[in-house]
DNA sequence: CTTATTGTATTAATCGCTTAGTACAATAGG
DNA sequence: CCTATTGTACTAAGCGATTAATACAATAAG
């Protein structure tokens, strides 16, 4: 069944994305083998010479390795791949609340959104260390 | 100062995007002018085709209309911009969590990853009805 | 009435993405 | 040694996005 491609963005960044993210979820473990470029351009139902752009997209980011006629190899370094993890996931939460506060929300309501949308049986409690008047801690303060 | 434009998909759709986030916003208020198709290009730093491309996309959906010679307004319709609101919302936080979820990560670690980069000082308190042995209630059993 | 402004339409050229088809060198596997 | 597989490279064609340049009808403003 052919992967699919909602954005607008070009396909070949998309397969890369789709990668990155079977990489960085351990769907593909490290050191192991992907299936060949032909193979996974038949799965995602796009032409090789696509499929090879994208591979060697990560190719250049080090994610995996080619050997010339076995095949291309997820890498065995452990670290980066949580490197990946983390790096995908901070971009995608600031993505996310960058786009909602463009809307105008509030980070409350930004929460809250999430909130309702995953575990609804839940309610918010403060536990602030204390709201002392410290003149020093001025972070977080809005129009005084 | 040109417009920002990160992703890989067409400007036009980035500037519809942008466009109806300033509508949604209020930051373009119910039944105000937009600024003419050549200025808006200018201040995007784009070709006015494309401008007048994404506008016409905006007219398509009903946001704003247009008035032969006397310029572009934003409709009146504060339903239909209280509704553009939520499906943009919502939208954004499906793709989110979507996205998320495709990086392997539990709802539990989604909420904790928005919590963390929000507003770190708050716990999070079950407060379910009860967790009784309801067998008629069989929604959210996993593996059981 | 005159004029500048506005939305709109049209044509042409360029660029990047995608597909299609073909080809080649290297080598794992038999 | 032979052969199928694999990564890789190349050319050509088509398509959509973008820019550029120009033009026109309608009308608000003077």
């Amino acid at each position: 069944m052919a992967w699919k491609f909602n954005d607008n963005a070009p396909i070949y960044l998309q397969i890369v994305n789709t990668l990155k993210r079977n990489i960085a979820s351990g769907a593909y473990p490290p050191g192991s083998r992907l299936p060949s470029v032909r193979d996974l351009a038949l799965e995602a139902g796009v032409n090789p010479n696509t499929m090879q752009r994208a591979l060697s997209e990560l190719e250049r980011s080090g994610l995996v390795n080619s050997q010339r006629t076995a095949g291309r190899f997820i890498t065995e370094d452990a670290g980066a791949l949580l490197d990946l993890r983390k790096s995908m996931s901070e971009e995608i939460v600031s993505e996310f609340i960058a786009r909602l506060r463009g809307l105008g929300m509030s980070d409350e309501q930004i929460l809250d959104t999430v909130r309702d949308k995953i575990s609804p049986n839940t309610v918010r409690i403060d536990i602030s260390p204390d709201p002392v008047r410290d003149e020093n801690s001025n972070e977080h303060k809005e129009e005084p």
